[in-house]
DNA sequence: TCCTCACATCGAGAGCCATCGATACACCAA
DNA sequence: TTGGTGTATCGATGGCTCTCGATGTGAGGA
């Protein structure tokens, strides 16, 4: 929808200046985003995702890494190499049982990362309906 | 909770054949991990959930490209480039007026992203509590 | 004790990405 | 038409990351 209006910009500046507002900013602090985005970059790859939905979809919300290098085709040093990433960022949960270690979906911690995003985008109370 | 049971395997594996049960695998389709992969990509740097809560804030929930510079502390081209990669990833909207380029939040993106999330890691229903 | 197995770490190579200055493009005002 | 201004694109560069084979490590079983 490409309205059609002048040049108001987004609230009250003054007329010659266009837009750039004075900046009222600090919308989200720094710190805030790096942290935000640390967590996102832990889902921004498919074989991750592939992990996580796999190990939520397991009976036990559980598997180890042999019961995940087939599914997403990878060696299992690259495996190993995204559960470590997906731990760190708290989204898995590691325990180390025999010779096995069990993954498992960290409670919470997808829940409390949308919930970071909705604060900071301030959509959490109203999800905007498309 | 470091259990000390000896090996039995997430499910009714064959106790000789230790951990990875058959494959069931396909919790999550490829193209479907890739799509969110490529969406989670789209907030996975600091500048650009900045640019996401700065604009959500505003008053009229848009920004032009020149509003949003200083705030992030970026150059002019860098701040356009982080945007088409957020306005590509369907995540903010871009609107041109007159001279300036208006970025909103794409209505119900970022929902609908989350709810991508929550489907495939089924955790909607049950959030999980910690 | 020795072997086997599951997993982590190491080191290397290839590709991707964030960032910038320079520059091109589009639009408005005079 | 000309000049000024807001944005996008281009090309280069440095850093990060995905991936693998090889190897190390620790726990169980014979």
């Amino acid at each position: 929808m490409p309205a059609t209006t002048p040049a108001p910009p987004s609230l009250a500046a003054p007329a010659d200046s266009g837009c750039c507002a004075p900046s009222l900013s600090r919308a989200v602090a720094p710190e805030v985003a790096r942290e935000l985005a640390r967590s996102f970059k832990a889902l921004a790859d498919p074989a991750r995702v592939q992990l996580l939905a796999i190990v939520a979809t397991r009976p036990g919300a559980e598997a180890c890494v042999c019961d995940l290098t087939e599914p997403v085709g990878l060696s299992q040093p690259t495996v190993s190499h995204h559960l470590k990433i997906l731990t760190e960022a708290g989204l898995l949960e590691r325990e180390q049982r025999g010779r096995w270690a069990y993954f498992s979906l960290a409670p919470g911690a997808l829940p409390a990362l949308v919930g970071s995003l909705s604060s900071v985008t301030q959509v959490d109370g109203q999800p905007e309906p498309a």
